[in-house]
DNA sequence: GTTCCTGCAAATACTTTGCAGGGAC
DNA sequence: GTCCCTGCAAAGTATTTGCAGGAAC
């Protein structure tokens, strides 16, 4: 349901995914390979099997962009194969936890969701809705170095990772005249 | 982990509390009597009802600084009132929620955690050492002065709250020689 | 009195776990 | 063959809700 579009420098990602909607797929094939390939490594590396089923819910978890909840993975799972349960599910994804390739969010309604972390990739941040629960993702550079100074004036600190979300309303929310809501259109 | 102290401006509190321990009581009593009076004002305006209940409870959590789950806060509440459910726990921090004396908060660990949102108060981020532990609060105008301005241009929302968490290291862990650590000061 | 609250227990929602059978190696 | 994995159902948590009695206004 949504759109992809690049703004600019400063404005980068504009991925919006709702809730219940399904996230688009991820570009770059070639990056695919890579995090295919970091997956095939963890499962060696710690003696574990490839299963049909993992197969699959890693083939469809890392080809998507935005978050995921276990349902809607489990939902695109399933087109491809019938009869996958939910554990099986939760476990797969806590496995590519573990390895490095999802990372696991909360934003507030009870659900978790993952969301496929690539180190080599961008960072991003995010703009939570509060009325209708849409997630847009963002990227802001200047944000981010103002960051790193503040943790250099907080005492010489190094900024490691960080997290920003901001929860707001959109202008038809707010009741503007005109004012319509991303998560329409 | 938590905790606070003032510094000077932009550069606010220091003062450490910790997840799983209790959080600290305010300071300013005054402050206390206004949020207080907002908590009244909001029951009267939706011609709520004051019960003794509502009264330890709300005075127990108003009276906290840092984080609370709903057992710390019943726990706390008990030793006042015998018998207070569960339920008037999560109905009454819902009122709070709602009436913006309480920011409900995720770390998850699966519990909502809740803390006092205080509008009149500066709103604080976190710098959290990655080595220690560590957490430092600070404020940032020209950063929320971004953050505002990326909403803005990701569709004219309104940034209501948010979320900025700096996970970093101090010098002293960086190993930068002479490099000391702000918790050891 | 009327209306709002409360505690309790039952109900939900999400996630985890136990287990017997099946698949990967 | 030996383990590891899977689906299912049961078990766990955290939170919400229905209801009858009780308190506030």
């Amino acid at each position: 349901m949504l759109l992809d579009s690049n703004v600019g420098p400063g404005l980068d990602l504009f991925v919006p995914t709702h809730r219940t909607g399904s996230p688009p797929l991820a570009s770059a094939s070639h990056d695919l390979e890579r995090l295919r390939g970091r997956w095939t490594d963890y499962l060696r590396r710690n003696s574990l099997k490839t299963t049909q089923q993992r197969e699959v819910i890693v083939a469809q978890f890392l080809q998507l962009q935005g978050h995921v909840s276990i349902d809607d993975l489990l939902a695109r799972v399933r087109k491809h194969q019938k009869r996958v349960g939910y554990a099986t599910v939760y476990r797969t994804l806590k496995l590519l936890t573990a390895s490095g390739l999802a990372t696991p969010r909360q934003f507030g309604d009870g659900q978790t969701r993952y969301e496929v972390s690539d180190d080599e990739a961008h960072h991003h941040d995010h703009l939570i809705c509060l009325q209708c629960g849409l997630i847009l993702e963002f990227e802001n550079e200047e944000i981010e170095k103002l960051q790193d100074q503040m943790a250099a004036q907080l005492g010489g600190f190094k900024v490691v990772r960080h997290k920003l979300e901001l929860y707001g309303v959109c202008p038809k929310a707010m009741g503007q005249k005109g004012g319509y809501c991303p998560n329409e259109s």
